[in-house]
RNA sequence: GACCCCGUAGCUCAGUUGGAUAGAGCAACAGCCUUCUAAGCUGUGGGUCGGGGGUUCGAAUCCCUCCGGGGUCGCCA
């Protein structure tokens, strides 16, 4: 159960009846009604903006709605009392009765106990990493790939269906220059000296394989082709072979994406073109010039006439070309065809997890989903990652492009962790700066908060070991045993929960779900050190068996939303340390 | 030149989509514990939310403007 959810619904029906009773005006319009936690705990469990946001369409002062409000609630069976606050906030207080029904649900629902099914099914499609499949993921890929994965399941979880996405652009210059790389490794692979790598080929050792792939495959057969003929086959292979390899990265990070759309084959089966028709019916392709880059003026620029998308028209900074000077489709092109892909698929919210250093595409790919949608409600949702700065021990770990010395994501997650790795890139929201330091993400100390999180639950599971029988007992438990300060704050954070979950799910936040476990390891950390001043504080009490009982209760359950909530970052929830 | 992101305590960052007296963790300071539920505990100080203007009952949050940091800017992918 979500409280939030259900005090908002009695808030709104108390006001409904008031003004059936003549005492409010009929017909408020009551979205903007919330029920909240209050920003401190001392102004009591829950808060509503209800008179303020009331005052004006009902033409009332708020302290007069509120007090309205307030004496209706007090009628409530789980609310022990209300009380008027600041400019007309209702902060409601509940009977030490409603904590313990809480526990039950929440008991009951288990490991569930925090889903929603606010989404309805809605169908999402969340695509990320999408990286070029020339070679390894780098680590810069590393956030993006983290994220995007959380994300779905976030929104999975929120009641959405979700699909993982990954846009495989296998169609571009790029491929064909991973094929000459590799022809060079086949060539190798038959014994021949291929000296250096020239210059503008890929030349890391990742593509051996491939030459000797090709070798086993093709033997000498592919020496006295000439380049149009061997380019295609050795570019399939090579292509099909580093899409394996980011598959096996993306593994390490507990990442599987289900779908993989190839952009050759929206050329292949004629998507582009018959997207470029549909635009031009539309009237949304003309043929003109484009204003000269604002900037450093490329040196090959030339001013032409071209085939131009009216992105203009759907919000973009500048009408975008879709055939370029050789006659070929431009890589937009495709975009929109695979916008258009999706849609078509039947979805209609697109997320599109992107690097910082793609910022410009957000006008453009919103403009493109815009024109796909037609008059079809279609979500554009982009979400910047920005870069992460690799630190060792305080000092920057250094990367040089041009000498190939680029930290790879499989290097990182092997010397860190899938864990680490996953909840630290997720432990910032992701349009700030991220830094990562070696060293200070694997201590095991309260400082490191991958470590304070996970031990709480692996502090959990101890518990259950050591409690013999008890653990065990099928007894239903007594809640209301529990009524120590540091357990009601323990219970109305368990309580914030589901709304928590909702709210990341709107956001598409998935590092609130982050923040909030390291909250909520907190507050359970600080139950256990109370156990320690305070022997009747602790969980197992020998002399106590009903007491006992509910403690270990309310740690299942406190291990239900840890479970659950690392379960969203993807990061498992050890039993020891 | 245009567009996007960022600017919150000495440091690293949250801030529940516009709510109440702006919060954590480090660091600093002051105590406590030397134990068992291993990898400490409790408390204190610390702020012009980059500056200024606006919107309204109410702004760190929305709008305008300026300052500072980062990124991007036809046909590449």
């Amino acid at each position: 159960m979500n409280l939030f959810a259900h005090f908002q619904h009695n808030v709104r029906a108390a006001i409904d009846a008031l003004a059936r009773e003549g005492k409010l005006p009929q017909g408020l319009d009551l979205n903007r009604v919330m029920v909240e936690p209050p920003r401190d705990s001392a102004h009591g469990d829950l808060a509503t903006n209800a008179a303020m946001v009331l005052a004006k369409s009902a033409g009332m002062q708020p302290r007069a709605i509120a007090q309205l409000v307030a004496d209706r609630l007090v009628a409530d069976p789980d609310i022990q009392s209300t009380d008027i606050a600041g400019p007309g906030f209702i902060n409601i207080r509940l009977k030490a009765s409603f904590w313990p029904k809480l526990l039950d649900a929440a008991l009951a629902q288990g490991p569930q106990y925090g889903r929603s099914d606010m989404g309805g099914g809605e169908k999402v499609n969340v695509e990320y990493v999408s990286a070029n499949p020339t070679g390894p993921l780098h680590v810069g890929h590393c956030r993006g790939a983290v994220f995007g994965d959380a994300l779905a399941e976030l929104l999975s979880r929120a009641g959405y269906a979700v699909a993982r996405e990954y846009y495989v652009n296998d169609a571009g210059a790029q491929v064909d220059v991973l094929a000459r790389s590799a022809y060079l490794r086949y060539r190798e692979a038959l014994g021949e000296d291929i000296g250096e790598i020239p210059s503008g080929l890929y030349p890391g050792d990742y593509l051996k394989p491939v030459g000797q792939a090709l070798a086993f495959d093709h033997d000498k057969a592919l020496l006295d082709m000439s380049e149009a003929a061997w380019l295609p086959i050795v570019r399939d292979k090579a292509v099909a072979m580093m899409m394996d390899l980011v598959r096996e990265d993306l593994a390490t990070l507990n990442i599987r994406q289900e779908v993989f759309v190839s952009e050759k084959s929206l050329h292949i089966s004629g998507e582009v073109d018959r997207t470029v028709e549909d635009l031009r019916a539309r009237d949304l392709i003309y043929e003109g010039r484009l204003p000269p880059p604002k900037g450093e003026l490329p040196e090959d620029w030339e001013d032409r006439e071209q085939t131009l998308f009216r992105a203009t028209q759907f919000g973009d900074d500048i009408d975008r070309p879709l055939i370029k000077s050789d006659g070929s489709y431009t890589y937009f092109a495709s975009d929109i065809a695979y916008s258009r892909h999706k849609i078509l698929r039947g979805f209609s919210e697109l997320v599109y997890v992107l690097g910082a250093d793609h910022a410009g595409y957000v006008k453009r790919l919103e403009a493109i989903g815009a024109a796909n949608a037609g008059n079809k409600d279609v979500k554009v949702i982009v979400r910047l990652c920005q870069l992460v700065k690799l630190f060792r021990d305080g000092e920057p770990v250094r990367m040089s492009k041009r000498a190939g010395e680029f930290v790879t994501l499989r290097e990182v997650v092997e010397e860190v962790g899938s864990d680490v790795v996953r909840f630290m890139m997720l432990y910032r929201k992701n349009e700030a700066p991220l830094d990562f330091d070696f060293k200070k993400v694997t201590e095991q100390s309260k400082d490191n908060p991958v470590f304070y999180v996970q031990y709480a639950h692996a502090r959990i599971c101890s518990v259950f070991r050591n409690a013999g029988g008890l653990a065990e007992s099928a007894e239903k438990p007594d809640f209301s045993r529990l009524v120590d300060e540091a357990e009601l704050q323990m219970i109305r954070r368990i309580g914030e929960y589901p709304r928590l979950v909702e709210a990341a799910a709107v956001a598409h936040e998935p590092h609130r779900i982050a923040f909030y476990l390291y909250d909520l390891a907190s507050d359970f950390h600080a139950l256990w050190n109370k156990g320690k001043e305070s022997p009747q504080l602790r969980f197992i009490l020998g002399s106590d068996m009903q007491t006992s009982l509910a403690r270990l209760a309310l740690l299942r359950v406190i291990r239900y939303v840890l479970a659950n909530g690392l379960g969203i970052l993807g990061v498992k929830p050890v039993e020891e340390m």
